[in-house]
DNA sequence: TTTAGCACTCAGTAGCATAGAGTGCTAACA
DNA sequence: TGTTAGCACTCTATGCTACTGAGTGCTAAA
């Protein structure tokens, strides 16, 4: 695992080029672009190391060399030194979190936008998952007279709600009850602590209402233990369109087909890897999905006081500007947790 | 416009030929495909007329003609034969219909879903419109001690909901208080309704609450207003990537960038031209966006009760199968309206 | 009015030579 | 022992040419 120094310029010098240029780098390239110090023919001993420990390779015999993923690899872990955000950049995302916002979906479209513009990938955003909040309010509304809105609402904010049947003859006035008692009773719990024995002690208490009170206790428990809602924010990814290595359409339209299997990312943006200070690399295959080809995936959590609740991601091409875009994922996430925690909870403006 | 018999029919062959082909079309092919009963020459003769009033182009000499846009008109108003859908198809659709849905955005997501997928183009679906639809219920919940959360319910079914800050010191059962009165005042009314007047009579009603009421009302009024939501359902872009007049990147781009402005769209869903039936067909520049080339769009209304709330539309190329997707259009706007009347207003299962 | 025949046009393709980038190896050098 | 200059070699990319084939338009005959 340890490397010459200079192999490591060499590495660096390789990873870099290609990552700017797209096109293989040659020995001539290293050295006078990177003034190693060295002759070009002395940087072809040093390419011909590396390519033998598996680090950079070769397209063909009469091209320069591209890292492998081991390469890339090695460059994230060892050798990249983050790429700071322009003072310009900075300021574009915290004016965009100053302002007012209605609701949790317009924050996360927000700053999938902006992840995607400033990076030029596609961005994904994982909106809070509320698998562990508690119950807030239900009410019911009664909509017609064989119809009744049910919605929950919980403590972080989030909101479900869904029309129901209910048999006719069932009053305004039954459903604020029934509202009363389900506030009184289920208020601040979360889903693990609504056992069956509080269950019950709800049904006596309403047992001439049972229908309706199934079907609210079953948007309740679906809008507590719906996990993964497997709902995802994707931004930018006609960006990708402008990355060299998209110009085969045959590579867009398989990236384009994962890309619409939402369900797949989810997992992916969920699982946290090999994290390193609250960001995880994934590069090609360390992507747990055979058919996602030539891609690498920057993921971190964002939190709420502290709690993880939910990821945002940027994807792009595996010659991505890791460098930059560790770090505008990093100051992402800590601008929308903050955004997040000002809405929720009421702090600041 | 009168055109001669044998001509319509050699148009009709050109046109089908090549939107089911994607190649220019010869005059060979169509005597062989389509037995008009004459030779090549003769249809060569009846081409270059063709061609004379506009009605075909040629790539370039050597080749077949193709459809000019007034090709694809002429062929949409007078030549075209509907091409109802096979049973399966009718099948798939109201099965996916009579399942149980959620909420408004899932039936329009399936919808979408749906169009995509049988058309093989894009598919654009505009929820419904509330711009003049009544107020059903408004209720105030306090989450934290400053900061309370407002959700509107129409009598669509349709909820909005909002963060906001209050004043500490609002208990609970101020905001019940709150919540009863505008309730009696605004039930039923639609926006045009609530007048300066009316809301007079509250603030007078409420005046110790003037601050929590302005942001309630704010909130209101956005939700009746804000007329067209700009949101969009899109679905099956990446089916358009399959049609041989995107194998080239740049198009690609320009179509993309186009979609991704959905402000754009949702006026030309909303505006309705040249109809017939119910169903708008707009061909190539017919798409007013001088940005969008040579695709087609047919979009149409659904409504709710008869009341248009919303449309959907097909993208696709201009060498699209209008016939089918004429059929398909309507047929999705019959289900789609009678899904969201049974959802909302509770009819049927 | 229709058709057969023919010369003409032009995109696409295959073949071929050339240029250029980049390598690996060897031998000389510090 | 590590570095470098020189050189032969490999392979892609590019441009050129010739050829093929599809399809046309025109003319003259049926």
């Amino acid at each position: 695992m340890k490397m010459d120094d200079r192999k490591q310029k060499v590495l660096m010098a390789i990873v870099q080029d290609f990552i700017a240029t797209a096109e293989p780098v040659g020995s001539r390239t290293i050295a006078k672009k990177y003034k190693l110090g060295v002759s070009p023919a002395t940087i072809r001993n040093e390419m011909a190391d590396l390519e033998e420990q598996g680090y950079i390779e070769q397209p063909h015999t009469s091209a320069g060399r591209i890292p492998s993923q081991q390469g890339y690899r090695y460059y994230v872990d060892y050798l990249m030194k983050r790429k700071e955000l322009s003072v310009e950049e900075e300021a574009l995302i915290s004016n965009q979190f100053e302002k007012k916002v209605k609701d949790v979906g317009q924050v996360i479209q927000k700053a999938g936008l902006l992840l995607s513009q400033i990076t030029q990938y596609a961005s994904m955003i994982m909106p809070p998952q509320i698998g562990t909040n508690s119950f807030k309010h239900i009410q019911l509304i009664s909509m017609h007279p064989s119809r009744a809105m049910v919605i929950v609402v919980m403590d972080n904010g989030m909101l479900h709600h869904r029309v129901i049947e209910v048999p006719e003859g069932i009053t305004s006035n039954d459903m604020e009850t029934i509202s009363g008692v389900l506030n009184a009773k289920l208020q601040g719990l979360t889903m693990e602590s609504i056992k069956m024995t509080l269950m019950k002690e709800i049904y006596l208490e309403l047992a001439m209402h049972k229908h309706i009170l199934d079907l609210a206790m079953e948007l309740i428990q679906d809008s507590l233990l719906l996990k993964t809602e497997d709902k995802i924010y994707l931004g930018g990814v006609f960006n990708m369109l402008n990355q060299p290595e998209f110009h085969n359409i045959e590579k867009v339209k398989t990236l384009l087909s994962i890309i619409e299997q939402e369900k797949m990312l989810c997992e992916l943006l969920a699982d946290r890897g090999r994290e390193v200070g609250g960001v995880t690399v994934r590069i090609g295959d360390e992507i747990k999905s055979h058919k996602i080809k030539e891609c690498s995936m920057i993921t971190a959590p964002y939190s709420i006081c502290g709690k993880r609740v939910g990821s945002i991601g940027v994807l792009g091409p595996t010659r991505m500007e890791y460098a930059k875009v560790v770090s505008v994922v990093e100051f992402m996430t800590k601008n929308l947790s903050r955004a997040m925690e000002r809405m929720i909870l009421g702090m600041g403006k």
